[in-house]
DNA sequence: CGGGATCCATACTGATACTG
DNA sequence: CAGTATCAGTATGGATCCCG
């Protein structure tokens, strides 16, 4: 188990030397890494949130990419969306497993970029 | 150093309990999960890649994002160009220092994303 | 070969209105 | 509260042509 993973990392990535254009990981990287996607999954690292929380806690999306970006993540299966049927109605956008997996990974990225940002825009 | 580094990461991303719309990290995470810039920095995570090399590893890419984002890139310290001043001319694009610890942390999710596309898309 | 400039299609946003 | 529907304006990306 010592291997050098990113090897094995680029030889799954690469088909033929080349990164193709038709294949599953561009559709599903350009579902987690969209604009809102990222935010809303650091949203809900934490805990679950519902509807009007998640539209005030991630910044300046609008609810038509809130409802859009959240449709695409819950039908990969990365956000779990549970209704209460109540008055008033009540919605909780939580993460699944893979999600929680996702999240793993997705969270030192966002560190380094919160880390990094002021320098690098700084030059 | 064994704090858990998750509590950390979330206090740096979320200010007064929001991801900000206006924050450095907000725009250095929109040029590093652009949709070309992923791939490019995936690319050259093994070796330095000049211009037509580029174009022809990242399929699909126009020449106009990949003049754009890579431009985005080199300002941000994150790649390196450097031109040979021949005829033809010759330009080779590599990762800086900064650029190589950003795609350590990329690799993994990229990896995971590999993993996990044809499943997520099977549902 | 390595781009820059231009034009066009699409995607995204914002505002507003409406519903269960 | 948690959305959906619609429309208009804008930003982004893509295709094409051109140049040193």
């Amino acid at each position: 188990m010592t291997v050098s993973n990113e090897v094995s990392v680029l030889d799954r990535l690469f088909t033929d030397g080349k990164l193709a254009a038709v294949c599953p990981s561009r559709i599903v990287l350009d579902h987690v890494t969209s604009r809102w996607g990222v935010l809303l999954l650091v949203a809900l690292s934490e805990r679950s949130m519902r509807w009007g929380e998640l539209r005030r806690v991630v910044e300046g999306i609008s609810e038509k990419m809130l409802a859009q970006t959240l449709r695409t993540l819950e039908a990969d299966g990365i956000v779990d969306r549970a209704v209460t049927p109540s008055v008033p109605p009540r919605v909780d956008y939580a993460l699944t497993d893979r999600g929680r997996e996702l999240v793993a990974l997705l969270l030192p990225l966002m560190g380094w970029i919160a880390d990094n940002a002021d320098d690098i825009l700084a030059r």
